[in-house]
RNA sequence: GGGCUGGUAGCUCAGGUGGUUAGAGCGCACGACUGAUAAUCGUGAGGUCGGAGGUUCGAGUCCUCCUCGGCCCA
């Protein structure tokens, strides 16, 4: 329907002609305004459509492998920023080696078990007002399967609208059986070669509801607690100082708000950084309690009001120092009572003691806290040295009973064993026993009670006590047989890999040459379980049969198979007495399980290798993932799972604080993909330091968009001209200098790109790419090159040659960027190029050593000195409205310096400089001449350019009217209309 | 409190082994163009290099302390 106007038109006014038309006008249908909230997800269907994952790999077929092994989030809620930027992160590094020549296949992961998920169900329940201890294990673990299975949907559409490419239709998961049975398989490694052992430690108990719980499970409430001061007899010093002998008789006192923990206690934490003192009783207000003459020793900052509650007047003897302290060793105040508690006390010190509260010393029950058991663990070594045992015991049971580990008060006790907190959540008898033993053996200094916040389990409110619970643990300094340690290898796998940034093989080897033994063992219901049989004692079965049988069952039921109710009789089978034999109901750490993928993923999947070349996540998870893959790694193949760590901080709000949802400074991914766009998001994370934190809020976007706005113009400048692209080809040596130049620098950049994709360097190519795009094409190449692409007749071997240049500039430009913003440079290239795939199928191309030229390069530099002085000289020019555009100019141009002189030599410098015409003299220069004090030898007159404007190229020449033809053109422009004519084009 | 780590223009970043008036892009202001046009080109104004001491002829760069922030522990 146009053409018959397009027709009629044009035969009406040949005479005005149009010249616009006659010109290589940019034309494109790459939109400036880029609309990348409606467009992004098109081009994720499109890629979906055409099946890309697989078409990479099919393209990438038999090419060297590169591995980046992922690290799984947690399948419990929508993607967070944090989710965005190490996603982002990934991706462009597997595109980047993808497009760089390596099959680079990446394969998602996701952790499914755990607390937080068993949290959800159970919240759920408890608004269906379900008890979940009343619903069978499996099914409570099915309900857990399918809430991670949703989450796991949900994210997979996100990371998709993020642009992450992956084989998302076959991620790996913890969850799946295959990866069940492998993480238990590795467990059994683990108990094959005397790894796993059980030990104890102090857990978080509801007698109530008859279950440990995590620290997130308990709320401090207020309580009443029973406080006792109790007396231990110095009973030993080390030293042999005479002087010091007055020990012998006197007491450390401690205070604790727990008398029960009392028959549970090992030893008297005190402090370096406290003083202490001996004191003596020399008057006593009640006719119990200490007499006058008793020696005691306290902290000095709590002895009066000690003393005081006590109703005791004192002196105090001497100081006493932290050597002579650790020196003494003490008897346990109910020494003898039940026929226990003979043992000796040893004072250790402890970073938990201070001298707020109590006697400065302080009561430590191994089996009854977390402080005491770290206190006690640590000095485990020294004091079996010393002949004192370091097993904890096992003093409560899981009803709240005292056991036999606590004589006189467990079931050998006249009536029974003492209770600490009874079904109903309320207090027993045992603080009650405790106190009457104590009394009954005059060690007790005073008593009390105090009110404070005490943890109270967060389903039935009830008080929760510390107990020493069995535990399943990997050694750290065993040796494994071959002379090393677990911790020896890992150390030496940490040294032989490689960190980006180097201080996380700092902070890792910190860690690990610092941390205890690996407590395996959760007491849960939604993961892998421990998967082995135990004796009394704690021993290990070891039969291939049984593992075989159990392995099997996972394979082909998941996990789930250990919490059957034959389970146990399955899977001993008629070899093993069942009574003798306890099946370990214990859930492994996830951390077990995110620390196998490795195993389940990398080794079993032909599409990957062992190990990976990189593993990428946040900082914190040198304690996490990068760790317990190690350890993991290490225990089960002598090796790390990876050969390069690399870790991105995380991202703060604007003001460099952490975002909030109480602060309001949030940033959500979703709202940046909605409001601008997925390429706005991966090009935040391009250009930052994401080594370290990052800011992310509403000015560092826009500094984002406006980087983008520039790129994407640019681009869009050379499709538009490229669509006169012919595909004519110039041979190098027939190119003009300036195309040469910009092959050089082409070259150049080429270099700086597979470097920086090296280093994993993105803020240094992006940089590098921009100030290329603004500084050296659109501002000075293109802007110099507009008159010969738009004006220049068909067979001008100039336009030839730039169209070819910005031909390599494009198909460059965008494949380096395509692993950075792959919607926006997926755009582009089917917008040159229609009948392609897709970019991401591409390579980079290479750039010919040919292209290099350093001695071109130094010459332009000169050049473009010049001509900063000529555009300096225009510029007061058009600030005095002497002129507007500068092609009304042609300029005298004074260049007293040779080497600047021999630089310019030959070139057409109005060419260069966009004026008319350009007079360069070698004539010292007028006074009143224009320079620049960072330019020497150079000085630009200005003068208007004479001669008529071109209506077509307006350029202001003196051949205008040279072709009768075309009266009101340059010669140039009249040729490239003959030329345009004879083509049919005009 | 401990381990690791950071604080350079409004924003994002450069600033080997200490050496002239601390750089870039964007943004901002002003101007030009009107054939990259909600684009393009040019010019310009912005920094006590977190703070204070110290070493040195000379420190953004080295040392000490302080301060604010981050991750992981306690």
């Amino acid at each position: 329907m146009t053409q018959t106007t397009e027709k009629g038109s044009a035969n009406d006014n040949v005479e005005a002609l149009d010249y616009s038309k006659t010109l290589y006008l940019p034309q494109t249908n790459f939109p400036m305004r880029a609309g990348l909230p409606k467009k992004e997800p098109e081009l994720v269907a499109r890629w979906q459509e055409m099946g890309l994952y697989r078409r990479l790999r099919e393209d990438a077929a038999g090419r060297e492998k590169f591995v980046l092994h992922d690290g799984p989030p947690y399948a419990n809620g929508n993607i967070h920023i944090g989710h965005a930027l190490n996603k982002i992160l990934k991706d462009v590094i597997t595109r980047s080696f993808q497009m760089r020549g390596y099959d680079s296949n990446y394969v998602p992961g996701w952790d499914c078990h755990g607390l937080p998920i068993e949290w959800k169900i159970e919240e759920q329940y408890r608004a269906k007002g379900r008890d979940k201890d009343e619903v069978p294990v499996n099914e409570f673990r099915k309900e857990c399967r399918d809430f991670a299975a949703h989450w796991i949907k949900v994210q997979t559409a996100e990371f998709k609208r993020l642009g992450i490419e992956g084989d998302f239709d076959k991620p790996y998961t913890t969850m799946n059986y295959h990866a069940e049975a492998r993480i238990a398989g590795e467990l059994l490694k683990f108990a094959r070669s005397g790894q796993l052992y059980r030990g104890s430690k102090p857990v978080m108990w509801s007698v109530v509801e008859r279950t440990a719980l995590a620290e997130a499970e308990v709320e401090y409430q207020d309580y009443e607690s029973d406080t006792v001061w109790v007396k231990f007899p110095v009973t030993m010093t080390i030293q042999s100082d005479p002087e010091k002998l007055d020990l012998h008789g006197a007491f450390v006192v401690i205070w604790t708000t727990t008398p029960w923990t009392i028959p549970g206690n090992r030893a008297i934490s005190f402090s370096k950084k406290i003083s202490y003192g001996l004191y003596e009783v020399t008057t006593a207000e009640n006719d119990f309690g200490p007499r006058p003459g008793e020696k005691l020793i306290f902290a000095d900052e709590l002895a009066e009001e000690s003393f005081a509650k006590a109703k005791l007047e004192f002196t105090r003897i001497r100081d006493i120092g932290a050597g002579e302290l650790a020196s003494l060793e003490c008897a346990h105040p109910l020494k003898g009572f039940g026929g226990g508690y003979k043992f000796a006390v040893p004072l250790i010190d402890g970073e938990h003691v201070t001298d707020d509260a109590g006697s400065g010393f302080v009561h430590t029950a191994p089996g009854h806290g977390r402080e005491d058991f770290d206190a006690w663990m640590d000095n485990a070594r020294a004091l079996e040295a010393r002949g004192i045992s370091a097993a904890i015991p096992f003093t409560i049971d899981d009803a709240g009973y005292f056991t036999k580990d606590a004589p006189g008060f467990g079931p050998d006790r006249e009536g029974g064993a003492a209770r600490v907190i009874d079904d109903k959540g309320k207090k027993g008898d045992a603080n009650k026993a405790v106190i009457e033993a104590l009394i009954g053996r005059d060690m007790l200094f005073a008593r009390g009670r105090l009110k404070h916040t005490y943890p109270h389990s967060w389903r039935s409110k009830k008080p929760v006590i510390f107990r020493n619970t069995p535990q399943w643990f990997v050694h750290m300094d065993m040796d494994l047989g071959d002379g090393t340690t677990l911790r020896d290898r890992a150390l030496k796998a940490i040294d032989e890999t490689r960190f980006v940034p180097a201080s996380g093989q700092t902070r890792l080897r910190g860690m690990i040459a610092d941390r205890p033994d690996w407590v395996l063992s959760r007491q849960r219901a939604w993961g892998v379980p421990i998967c082995v049989f135990a004796d009394d004692d704690g021993n290990v079965l070891q039969d291939e049969g049984v593992n075989k049988r159990i392995l099997e069952a996972f394979e082909q039921e998941g996990a789930d198979a250990w919490f059957a109710d034959d389970a146990k009789e399955r899977f001993l089978g008629n070899e093993h007495d069942p009574s003798k034999w306890h099946q370990v109901m214990d859930i492994l750490d996830v951390w077990f399980d995110s620390g196998s993928t490795h195993a389940f993923t990398l080794e079993d999947r032909p599409d990957l290798k062992w190990p990976a070349d990189v593993y990428l996540e946040g900082s914190d998870q040198h304690r996490g993932w990068f760790h317990s893959s190690l350890l993991e790694s290490c225990g089960t193949r002598g090796r790390a799972p990876y050969d390069t760590v690399i870790t991105h901080g995380f991202t703060m709000a604007e003001d460099g604080r952490k975002m909030s949802k109480s602060l309001g400074n949030q940033v959500f991914p979703q709202d940046v993909m909605n409001q601008s766009g997925a390429d706005i998001l991966r090009l935040w994370v391009m250009t930052t330091d994401y080594w370290e934190d990052q800011r992310l809020g509403k000015s560092v976007i826009q500094t984002n968009i406006d980087a983008y706005r520039k790129m994407r113009n640019t681009v869009r400048w050379m499709l538009g001209t490229l669509a006169h692209d012919e595909g004519e080809s110039v041979e190098y040596e027939d190119m003009p200098e300036l195309e040469r130049l910009v092959l050089h620098r082409l070259w150049e950049l080429d270099k700086l790109v597979d470097k920086g994709y090296d280093a994993f360097d993105f803020k240094r190519i992006t940089r590098a790419l921009l100030d290329f795009m603004v500084l050296e094409l659109s501002a000075f190449y293109f802007d110099v090159r507009k008159d010969a692409l738009y004006c220049d007749p068909p067979s001008s071997q100039r336009r030839r040659a730039a169209l070819q240049v910005v031909h390599h500039l494009f198909n460059r430009l965008v494949t380096w960027l395509a692993p950075m913003l792959p919607f926006t440079m997926e755009e582009a290239w089917l917008s040159r190029y229609p009948d392609a795939e897709s970019v991401h199928l591409e390579q980079f191309r290479k750039c010919p050593d040919q292209w290099r030229d350093d001695a071109l390069a130094d010459k332009w530099a000169k050049v473009r000195k010049v001509r900063r002085v000529i555009t300096g000289a225009l510029e007061i020019e058009r600030r005095d409205k002497r002129i507007g555009s500068s092609l009304e100019a042609a300029p005298v141009v004074h260049v007293t310096d040779k080497g600047l002189m021999d630089a310019i030599d030959g070139l057409d410098m109005a060419e260069i400089a966009i004026t008319s015409d350009i007079v360069v003299s070698s004539d010292a220069p007028p006074a009143d001449a224009f320079t620049l004090d960072e330019v020497t030898g150079v000085a630009v007159v200005p003068a208007m350019a004479e001669g008529t404007k071109c209506a077509r190229s307006w350029r202001v020449t003196r051949d205008v009217g040279s072709d009768p033809e075309f009266p009101d053109v340059s010669a140039r422009d009249a040729r490239a209309l003959h030329e345009l004519r004879d083509l049919g084009r005009l």
